[in-house]
DNA sequence: ACACTCAACGTACGCTGTACACAACCGAGG
DNA sequence: CCTCGGTTGTGTACAGCGTACGTTGAGTGT
């Protein structure tokens, strides 16, 4: 097909062509995609020209035979973090710890990958790694005699907790970061585009208790993102499917 | 999304707009808004041009004198959410029943507006409604003696259930609902198309017999958008509160 | 020497949010 | 009555996104 926008400049005007200087793959794409992702802090920084940049490809258009559209790439990014999981090849005897390693390894990943809980509901939860630490999951229940109904009933709230909680993780330290870019305003005001009104408001005495005691660098709980606070709800959590069993 | 150039006052610090307005104002906006996300089954049915011809305005321009951006009006949204919550004034007694009482209305919230959950992550928690809801979590352990630190983390253990769960609800329905559109294939190859080749992997036979009952349309667990689902995982949560109290 | 294959590229398009300038309307002052 | 400044809605335009499609050129087999 001809051009016809363009008005085609001499030939000699024009760059000599670029030699071709890589070789593209699915894991470079994937790992470059997971790198921005981590470090841009966040799904947004993840965009297809970024990760093409990020392997040297003039284009974006290279990584299409490779990963056949975004959804795909992420689908390849979740499975490849979820690959990191610490998954037994059967369980121990002990249930509880069991889920407790689990689920405490798939919290270390979503620390290391803050973009994975925003993104693993965005898709079906397919995957051979997602497979993996499900057969293991439900195992550990066929142990106890439990049937898959209940495996699964027991299992998803494991997954919320942890994503849920990573997604809080995330969250808080997007308020914070984007806090960094206009400090100089009185952290007071900061607070009010928080919380509203209401940080301040007497009829709430107990945020504006909060509020303040966060301005003052007071104590105001775990940091969402601690292991101390999946601790608690893990644990809370087998207590409580522990009592059920 | 958000403007670039400009810091991004948060909505809630900006004037109200006047309410001399004969067609346009917010509530008419963040209904309209609503009830696009209600019915286009999620946040990726929303956008300001859609919003703009459902009040019968000609372009989405007209929308910004009053939400000032998309941000704003997805935080007004949020709130509007919330404002259907059924928050107590005051604390019962019965911190337990409070608690899940709370925690119960924000649930069915999620079921009204699937959106809820993938959005309410992707901005700071701000609103006078949540303000509201996060008021009344503190009293409750307040009047058991707790101090904020203590109530934060515990509180966020049950924001994290509903949310978490509420995700894996909207999740399921997305894929029931993508796979509506093609329903003709045979389901063999959508189950392999969710859970990958481990769906029918001899080396994962739980999975295998877990899809092969889902073929048949057996008992695999409480649907994820059921109450009984939410039911089972918010009184695990309180049995571990209650033992740590 | 040739044709064939296929990895990488460049162009272009539709959809998004939204900046900016303009138009249509308003109540108030001559 | 007619202007007038301000508010409210509109039209145009653009940058950034995912990606369809046709082109290019290096490698390979014959």
């Amino acid at each position: 097909m001809a051009r016809e926008n363009t008005p085609a400049p001499p030939i000699w005007l024009l760059p000599a062509p670029p030699t071709r200087t890589r070789t593209l793959g699915r894991t470079e794409i994937v790992t470059a995609a997971m790198a921005i992702a981590d470090e841009g802090g966040g799904a947004q920084a993840l965009n297809m020209r970024a990760v093409a940049t990020r392997l040297g490809s003039s284009t974006p258009m290279s990584l299409y035979r490779y990963v056949h559209s975004k959804d795909g790439l992420v689908d390849l990014m979740l499975d490849a973090a979820q690959s990191e999981l610490d998954v037994p090849g059967s369980p121990s005897g002990d249930w509880r710890a069991d889920l407790r390693g689990v689920a405490l390894s798939m919290w270390r990943m979503t620390s290391r990958h803050p973009w994975f809980a925003g993104l693993v509901h965005s898709r079906p939860p397919a995957g051979p790694n997602a497979v993996r630490k499900l057969e293991f999951v439900l195992s550990v229940f066929e142990e106890l005699g439990k049937d898959v109904a209940t495996a699964m009933n027991f299992g998803r709230l494991l997954d919320s907790h942890v994503y849920g909680l990573a997604m809080q993780a995330a969250e808080e330290r997007k308020m914070w970061q984007a806090n960094d870019f206009h400090v100089e305003q009185d952290p007071r005001e900061l607070m009010r585009s928080w919380f509203g009104d209401g940080a301040a408001d007497p009829e709430r005495p107990r945020v504006a208790a909060l509020t303040a005691a966060m301005l003052a660098g007071k104590d105001t709980g775990l940091p969402p993102g601690s292991d101390a606070q999946f601790e608690l709800g893990i644990d809370c959590l087998l207590d409580g499917i522990a009592a059920r069993l």
